[in-house]
RNA sequence: GGGCUCAUAGCUCAGCUGGUAGAGCGCGUCGCUGAUAACGACGAGGUCACAGGUUCGAGUCCUGUUGGGCCCA
């Protein structure tokens, strides 16, 4: 069958969705299933998407490296498993749903129906899980779509309660209370995980407040802060015993402040904002004389100030009582001599440092806030109302009751909800917790894997060693339900291990939950009886799971632990995971290591690999709420998955990586338009030639020197290929392939071109047919699992429509094995020093501005060493033609035309002159050239002397080099030498002036849309005579260049194609028509 | 405040175990010309963030500083 004709200008991203559709029709991926079903097993483990949006750009990255080394162990003869997972639980689709119904706080929710509410967010997830399945499908990414697996899973979500029964077993799981982060919005805690996520810099009201001393009439505290609600909780005052405070009179009241606090400038703790934009911050010393007159009376140490007490700024609120007794001056490390006035408002409900405290010193802890951020019945004015819009009436409140000092608005870093931006409150609560103190054990299981890069290893250990206890609780709706029945009665809990025992222990509701999936409201309503006091209404405690847990454990229920225990072996511990770094080394990679760690013992995967971030073009992070995330459609079909694939191939794993337009486009100058370029001149010819693979195949023995050369140099980059896909370094072999392009295309194509054009079939034609033909079908598997679209294409012109038998797809081909017989090191090096060596002679012509049209009449190279006199030898024509000139000459010295310079060679000089090594290297090049090089032909060694002691070098310890004049233009590198006769003979100038013309014609005949094969009629009319003799010395040479059947002096009649132009200032008009 | 990581040409990045700094893009000049909206050559452009140290010799090793990124507190 004939080769297709190929466009050179191809709509990569039209073409992309033809092979879609192509493998689709085949069931291509279906059919490399086949192929490999019973084959040794190779098992990746997929960290699940959140099937909440459609997929961004940043996405592909790792789902790139997922397909490639699923491909390239596919090609290597692997069964897969090919499954996809979705991450489905978890606050992040709450919130989506709850924008959809315009939600906003937990009640609505429960008024709309918990059911009907969590039947959405699963339904969301199935939307979205469909949306980037077919987007994941677009990027080329093989999986068994089919069979994805979905946290949300029943399998799933039970698996998870077998991991929390046996940590129970343990002892490990535990009800605490701890002051936490909490969204008034969402209702629900934040752990430290998601905390990071939500910093922004905002201004809030900070206040002075005066703490009077019970003990001390007339005298104050002075404290500061940047939460005023906190004040109503407020139960101690805290100062650093060592530090030092002022006592400072103001009319007839005094104030403690720390000393440095008092002095100190004080600024905005921001680092995004400009702080110079800001309202200036006052000093304490000048809040002070804004006040009025002042001195500073005395100095105290702060252990003085201990125990002493105070009146509370809120004691007269019923909330606050509690507190009354308890309100003295304890003493405090953390205090600091650079924020807030060096004495600190302590509020145990209501920030986590301060709960420590008190739970130290047995301070009473006061939490005044419910769930939904309003403040309880019993605080009087505040009672009911939100936390976030109360500053001002506390400030009025103070204000009137004299308690204020002074307040300012303070910009600062504050923690905001991640998901619905609103500002976060430190509250106290009760969460549950998984108890860490077999960490030890993780870090073993880390230890067993490989991670790439190394260092995240270390990482990994680092998070394990400082983590704390995991708290798997959230106060939320859709999620797994935490199997824990805690008892009312008598406070027991228990943690249910999976379904059939949950129906063994339901005493009632199991009727309503039966044939529901375990999640709210319908598991709900089970309940079991008490093991411990016998009261028969236990229910489950409300809380749903962290979403880590539900990922934690896919390495056990999506491969059949549960289910299948033998399959499970066949394919646990997976082969290699692969997930972005940022975030994964507390979350995934550590909820993966830590549930399997508990189940079975060890590490789930034996290769961790992480990549970094996609920036925008400006290296920022990609954000949808920030407008630079780029859309995965968009991006697919703007430039094509291709692109977008190389360019993730190519990116440097664990650095971030920048993706725009240049970046996309610079990949697609470097591989995708070369190959295809050289792909397009192969098949158009080969289509033209009618060449048929195997009718015209020719034997090594016909094959020339550059055939052989090319095929080296490929052999040797399959054997890259292997080292870079096996070893997960793919960039590697992106970094290869692309030179290797180059080299096909700039050196092996350039030079053969003319092999292609001839008549008939003759050996070297077919030669270079072949060649070329078995590199373009052997490269295209090597980048197959890279760009599988475009070698697919090309598969299918150049093989699949060639040959009977040819499997269907180039993704089913066996991976190319490395033929060491064929790869000739020394061929390789021999054209590697002929592509050096013409460089070097064009780079010598350039500074003699002679052009490359304008032939020569010699060159002459004296060779640096032996494979460049053999390259010199084997390829002469190379030489002639690249550079045109009319022959080439060895020369073993070109000395009596040049001049030397000596260099030293450091590595050699270093260890022998020591510290004398720069007076040497000097002394070295102040050395003849000349004199040095014919010593050492000679075999004597040439002195220098160093503070008086002479020292031998020898020819290791130089370089001599070359550099010359006159009528030769040379250039050299190393001991290389290559030189041109610049001299221009009458001939030479005419057969350059020839060229010219040549040249022009061809532009002509391109212009008026003749076909390569038309011959033409030419007319070339000049005054010059020096254009008129190189037309008639080299008629014959033009009339066979450009097909012209005659070649004559005067104008056409009609209307011919025609131009004037000027050659070395002289005037020609060219005429010519279809013969 | 602590850990990890990065800092090399205008831009994006290579530089393995220390031995006189490289590529691609961009820019400039020139060239090639039926692979042609492609391609080649040449050129300009770098105190390798800064400061110390080890060494005959540091982009490379060590320490510190500054500034990015990720994470922890």
């Amino acid at each position: 069958m004939a080769f297709e004709k190929v466009d050179p200008k191809v709509d990569f991203a039209t073409q992309e969705r033809e092979v879609l559709g192509f493998w689709e029709r085949t069931k291509a991926f279906e059919k490399l299933r086949e192929i490999n079903k019973g084959k040794p097993k190779w098992s990746f483990l997929d960290g699940p998407i959140t099937a909440n949006n459609p997929m961004g750009v940043h996405h592909a990255w790792g789902r790139t490296y997922k397909d490639i080394y699923q491909r390239y162990h596919a090609a290597m003869g692997r069964e897969q498993r090919y499954q996809n997972g979705f991450d489905c639980q978890g606050l992040w689709i709450e919130v989506e749903v709850e924008r959809e119904h315009g939600f906003k706080t937990k009640k609505d929710i429960e008024k709309y129906g918990i059911d009907r509410f969590v039947e959405e967010c699963k339904d969301r997830a199935r939307q979205y899980a469909a949306v980037q399945t077919e987007q994941s499908k677009r990027l080329g990414y093989w999986m068994d779509w089919d069979n994805s697996y979905y946290t949300m899973s029943d399998e799933n979500n039970y698996a998870i309660w077998a991991f929390l029964k046996k940590c129970h077993e343990k002892g490990l799981i535990y009800k605490g209370a701890d002051v936490m982060p909490w969204c008034p919005r969402c209702a629900t805690g934040i752990s430290q995980m998601e905390m990071n996520e939500g910093y922004r810099e905002v201004p809030h009201t900070s206040v002075f407040i005066k703490f009077p001393l019970r003990e001390r009439p007339g005298e104050n505290l002075l404290v500061w802060t940047t939460t005023p609600w906190t004040l109503s909780s407020n139960v101690a005052a805290a100062v650093r015993e060592d530090m030092t405070y002022v006592k400072v009179k103001q009319g007839d009241a005094y104030y403690y402040v720390g000393k440095a606090n008092f002095e100190n400038l004080r600024r905005h703790p921001v680092q995004d904002l400009d702080p110079s934009k800001l309202p200036a911050l006052l000093s304490i010393q000048a809040l002070f004389k804004n006040n009025g007159p002042f001195e500073v009376v005395d100095e105290v140490e702060g252990r003085s100030l201990v125990d002493l007490t105070f009146d509370g700024p809120f004691d007269m609120l019923d909330g606050a009582a509690e507190a009354i007794p308890a309100h003295r001056v304890i003493a405090w490390d953390e205090v600091t001599e650079s924020e807030g006035t060096g004495i600190v408002h302590i509020a145990p409900g209501c920030g986590a440092e301060d709960y420590q405290l008190s739970k130290e010193l047995g301070l009473p802890q006061i939490a005044p806030l419910f769930e939904d951020g309003s403040f309880r019945p019993e605080f009087g004015f505040l009672s009911g109302k939100r936390v976030d819009q109360v500053a001002d009436e506390i400030v009025a409140d103070l204000t009137k009751r004299d308690v204020l000092f002074a307040k300012e608005p303070y910009y600062h870093r504050y923690p905001h909800c991640w998901r619905c931006r609103d500002e976060l409150v430190y509250r106290l609560v009760d969460e549950w917790f998984i108890h860490m103190n077999w960490r030890d054990q993780i870090m073993e299981s880390a230890k067993q894997a490989r991670w790439i890069p190394s260092w995240g290893l270390e990482r990994e250990l680092d998070w394990l060693r400082h983590m704390g206890d995991w708290m798997v609780s959230k106060k939320r709706f859709w999620g797994l339900a935490l199997p824990i029945w805690e008892c009312h009665e008598c406070g027991h809990f228990e943690v249910i291990g999976g379904w059939e025992e949950l129906k063994a222990r339901a005493v009632s509701g199991w009727e309503a939950f039966k044939g529901h999936t375990p999640h709210r409201p319908w598991v709900d309503a089970v309940k079991i009886r008490c093991a411990q006091c016998g009261d028969e209404g236990v229910s489950r405690i409300k809380d749903v799971g962290n979403p880590w847990l539900d990922a934690s454990i896919v390495s056990l229920s999506t491969m059949g632990y549960f289910s299948d225990r033998e399959y499970w072996e066949q394919w646990f511990p997976a082969d290699f995971v692969v997930e972005s770094l940022a975030g994964q080394f507390r979350n995934w990679f550590y909820a993966l290591l830590a549930v399997s760690t508990m189940m079975v013992g060890r590490s789930p995967f034996k290769v961790l690999k992480g990549h970094g971030l996609v920036m925008d073009d400006e290296g920022k992070p990609m954000h949808k709420s920030e407008g630079n995330a780029v859309d995965f459609d968009d991006a697919a079909d703007e430039i094509g998955v291709d692109v977008m694939r190389w360019l993730y191939a190519t990116a440097a794993p664990e650095r971030n990586l920048l993706f725009g337009p240049k970046h996309c486009d610079e990949a697609r100058r470097e591989i995708i338009l070369p190959w295809w370029n050289v792909y397009a001149f192969f098949s158009n010819l080969a289509r033209v030639d009618d060449f048929d693979p195997r009718e015209h195949a020719a034997t090594w023995q016909e094959r020339s020197l550059l055939d052989r050369w090319i095929v080296s140099d490929l052999h040797k980059l399959i054997r890259v290929a292997h080292e870079s896909y096996s070893g997960f370094d793919v960039a590697r072999f992106c970094a290869e392939a692309r030179r290797f392009i180059e080299v096909l295309s700039t050196w092996y194509v350039r030079r053969s071109r003319r092999r292609f054009y001839g008549q008939g079939w003759p050996a070297d034609k077919r030669a270079a047919y072949t060649t070329l033909y078995e590199v373009l079908t052997t490269f295209n598997r090597l980048i197959a699992p890279v760009v599988p679209f475009m070698t697919e294409k090309i598969y299918q012109n150049l093989v699949a429509g060639q040959i009977e038998d040819a499997p269907s797809s180039v993704h089913h081909l066996p991976f190319a094995e490395a033929d060491e017989s064929l790869i000739d090191e020394s061929l390789s090096e021999g054209v590697a020093a002929s592509i050096r060596l013409v460089s070097l002679a064009r780079s010598a012509r350039k500074e003699s501005r002679l052009k490359v049209r304008q032939p020569l009449a010699e060159l002459i190279v004296v060779p640096g060493s032996e494979t460049e006199r053999k390259a010199v030898e084997l390829f002469q024509d190379h030489f002639l033609e690249e550079l045109n000139v009319k022959k080439v000459t060895l020369r073993d010295s070109a000395d009596d035309m040049v001049t030397f310079t000596v260099e030293s060679n450091m590595k050699t000089i270093g260890p022998k002159f020591g510290r004398n090594t720069a007076a040497a290297r000097e002394a070295i090049s102040q050395l003849d050239g000349r004199a040095v090089e014919e010593a050492f032909a000679r075999g004597e060694p040439v002195f220098i002397t160093i503070e008086g002691n002479r020292t031998p070098i020898d020819p290791n310890d130089v370089t001599i080099s070359r550099s010359y004049g006159d009528d030769w233009a040379g250039a050299a590198d190393g001991k290389t030498v290559v030189m041109i006769d610049r001299r221009l003979t009458p001939e030479l100038k005419n057969e350059g002036l020839a060229r010219d013309i040549v040249r022009n014609v061809q532009n002509l005949r391109k212009e008026a849309g003749l076909d390569i094969a038309d011959r033409i009629r030419l007319s070339l009319m000049t005054e010059s005579e020096k254009l008129k003799a190189a037309i008639d010395k080299f008629s014959e040479y033009i009339r066979n260049e450009t097909l012209a059947v005659e070649i004559v002096a005067r104008p056409f009649a009609g209307d011919p194609a025609r131009t004037d132009i000027k050659i070395e200032a002289e005037t020609l008009r060219i005429e010519l028509a279809k013969a």
